[in-house]
Order: structure tokens, then sequence, then C-alpha cells
DNA sequence: TTGACAATAGAATGAATGTTCGACTACAAT
DNA sequence: ATTGTAGTCGAACATTCATTCTATTGTCAA
């Protein structure tokens, strides 16, 4: 697309330092820091380079200041221009996963939810479902983490108190007195719970032990 | 809003020729330039009240280096009025992650890419960057499970080959042939590359063969 | 071969720039 | 009155930094 064909090894390298550098510190390097990071030993080196880079249009220089180098518009990677489309929904974020105690989910239609406890999420994340029978719990510590949840993501459910087979479920286990992220799968007169992870093993449980509190729609995890 | 209301007159002055400055000539000014600007007669009163910036949060210095200030993020004026507008935003979707490949991320600018290969995602997924200068890759296969990240989980990267200690980055490994997930920590003249599952452990990489190729924001996990 | 030119290295120069220190003022608290 | 602190000024100092000049090397065309 651009002239970068163009340039020498050398060019684009001062190019891409420039870019990572401006980023980390947040103002231009030196003719110097250009020179060793791009090993460059002269500093009249760089000093030319720079001014090929200029004359190709993708720096700037304000000449004899410290720094005085730019990217030229051309040279960032601009953004592009992205269409809105008004695809998110409000679901509440009600609590938090703790595996020894059953989720509290309001179980009332029409519950009002303070404004702060909403999370706002892409409407795809909802797999079509209703926001209103949708909810969101953070997960605290690392007790589902054979499910491949850690620590703070967010898991949003589906309420419902019944499960298909192969549906991702959060059960409470009253004999184990715990709440658990597993697949639910009906074998004859009990249930296997499988963890999402492929290393560890299946649970079984009594049908009359086993509450299902939701369907796991999504998860989501910020770093 | 925020605390500027507890700065003295040329403090916040300083904040403002810094913005004006920084916007117009795309380098931070001199201390010397800050003092002409905000009618400061001496350097050292310049420095003295930007460090009482520097302790306000407000700015970071880079010691000892020309032009070696940066605004905080808290200190830039966000174009709000777009921001505030819009809850999602769309970042392509360059393909899979595949352990035994770098990733692919499309470089130049200019690049054109197909609607289809959009995704949506709620405009907090992209951790305040701007969603051109974020990616987003599918894991395929189980090769990423140590970073609790599995087979179609969704991953959301801000395009960048540096690290900070802690980010998680996806990182190709040329002495291993593949790339991997992990967080990422500078020790001495090698790198160690921890695994998001607290169980597994951490491996040590030369620099020279660590090459970075983003930096995850989310994790997104359709069930 | 010769000449022109791009690319590089090394060093010297002078200006630009951050840092430090002593002294002074204004103001509030003790 | 005394003390302490924040803010200020001016000057000296020590680097950092861009610029410039000379010389060397390699390439390509005449």
């Amino acid at each position: 697309m651009r002239e970068r064909n163009k340039l020498s090894e050398r060019q684009r390298g001062i190019l891409r330092f420039m870019e990572t550098y401006l980023d980390m510190q947040g103002f231009p390097p030196t003719i110097r820091e250009i020179g060793e990071a791009t090993g460059i030993n002269s500093t009249s080196v760089v000093n030319y380079n720079l001014n090929k880079l200029v004359e190709a249009g993708l720096l700037q220089r304000a000449s004899a200041k410290s720094r005085g180098i730019r990217l030229t518009s051309t040279a960032k990677s601009l953004p592009k221009a992205v269409i809105a489309a008004r695809t998110t929904a409000r679901v509440p974020l009600v609590g938090q996963i703790v595996a020894s105690a059953p989720v509290a989910v309001p179980d009332d239609v029409g519950y009002y939810y303070d404004e702060d406890d909403m999370l706002e999420v892409s409407l795809a994340m909802l797999g079509g479902f209703d926001a209103a029978e949708v909810f969101a719990l953070r997960v605290k510590g690392d007790s589902m983490i054979d499910a491949m949840i850690g620590d703070g993501d967010i898991v949003l459910f589906r309420k419902q108190n019944y499960a298909e087979n192969g549906d991702m479920v959060a059960v409470w286990l009253d004999e184990r007195g715990e709440t658990t992220l597993k697949r639910f799968y009906h074998e004859g007169d009990r249930i296997r719970l499988q963890p999402e992870h492929p290393t560890m093993k299946a649970i079984y449980v009594d049908p009359m032990h086993c509450l299902i509190q939701g369907r796991v729609l999504s998860v989501i995890r910020h770093i």
C-alpha cells in the first residue's frame, strides 16, 4: 500500500523503533537512541536516514530541536472508519460465584438493579436470549479452574433450572455443599458432570441433590 | 470531576500548555518552553511545578531526558462526546491462533478488512484502546489450555511488540517454533513466561528468540 | 578505469536542556 | 516571635543532543 517497499532495511527499522518508542515513552527518541536501537554507529547516519524518511513523507522533523521527530499521519496506523451499530444489552451483575454457597439469583421478574451493577455486553454474547433472563456473575477464586474459568472472570448465565445434555451449567451440589460449573449429561438414573478441562475427570451425582441454577452462555475475561 | 481544582493556577496552565503543544508539535515541550509559555521566569520553578504534577498523578517524567514529560491518561482531555456515545466497536478477526505458527497480523496501514471478519465487541472490552489497534483471534485446539483458554475461544489483543512486566502476551518462540500465551516478566538477561494456570510452571527464554506479537486485553468464550 | 553518487563511520562543535543550590518572600500554624 | 512550608528567582553546572565536516567504502554507468 505505502512505499515502505522502497525503504532500506535500516529505514524500516527506524520507523518500527519510532512507533514502539513513541508508544512506550510518550515522546520521540533522540538520534542516538535510534542509532543504538537499530545498530547504527554514527549519529550522522541516523540523521541521514531520518532525512530520507522525511523526503519519503513518513516523518516530520523540527530542526535543531531535541527529539523533534514525529510520525506523519500516513505512517501511523490510522483508525479506519468504523460504523456503529446498536447491538449491546445490559445485564445485571448480581454478585460473585462462591464455590461454597448457592448462587443467589433474584428470581423475580421486573427486578430493579442498580445502575452500577449493570454490565454492558454485546448482544451476540447473549446467544439470542432476552437480556431480562440473563445475569452475570463474577468468579471469585480459583474454584472454577477446571472449567477454565479463573479469578475475576465474568460468566453470563441464562436463568433456568433444567439442562439438556451437553449444556454447561452452574449446579449446586448440596451433598458437597458447593456450586460448580460443569457440562451436564443425564445418564440413566444419575447425572454426570463433566469438567470443561480435558484432563479433569467427571463426577457423578444423584439428580435429587443437583440443583441447576443457570446455563452458561459466555465467559468474559479482562486481562 | 478530577482534582484539577487543587492545582495552582500555574500548574493548570502547564497542563493546558502541555496538551496543546503535544497536539501541535507531536512531541513534548522543554522546561524552558513551558516557562516561556506560562510566564515562569526560572527553569527551576517549572521543574518544581512539574514534580508537583507528577505527585498529583497527572504527569510522568523520564529523568534527565530532554522533553521527557508525558501526560497521564487521566490528564488527557478525552473526546468524551464521541466515546460516550458509542458502546461497541468492531475489531478485525484476523484468524486463528495456531501453536505452530506465528500470529499473522496485518501490520500495514490502510488494510481493508472484510465485513464478515469483523467482530463486534463492547467498548469496555478494549481497555480504553482504539479499536484500530485491536485485533481478535480465534483459538484452535487446546494448545493454550495452560492459559485457561480453550478451543473456540476468542482472544482480543492490542498490537504491540513490547511488553511490561506482568502483561499477558502472545509470543512467538522461534526456538520452539510455536506461539504461546503467557504472562511476561523480564528477569535480568532472560525472560520468564509464566502460564496463567497456577499449577503450570514457567518457562525461560532468551529475549532474542522471543517475538511479542500482541498484548491480551480480553478473552471471550461462547458456550 | 574513471567519475558520480549513495551509504556509512568517526569526531568535533556548539547550542539546547535538565539538574542543583542558595537565597528570598508570603503565609499559616505554633 | 518563631518555626515551617510552599512557591519563587537567579545562576551555575553537567549533560544531552543535533549539526556539521571529513574520510572511507561500495555500486553502477559511461
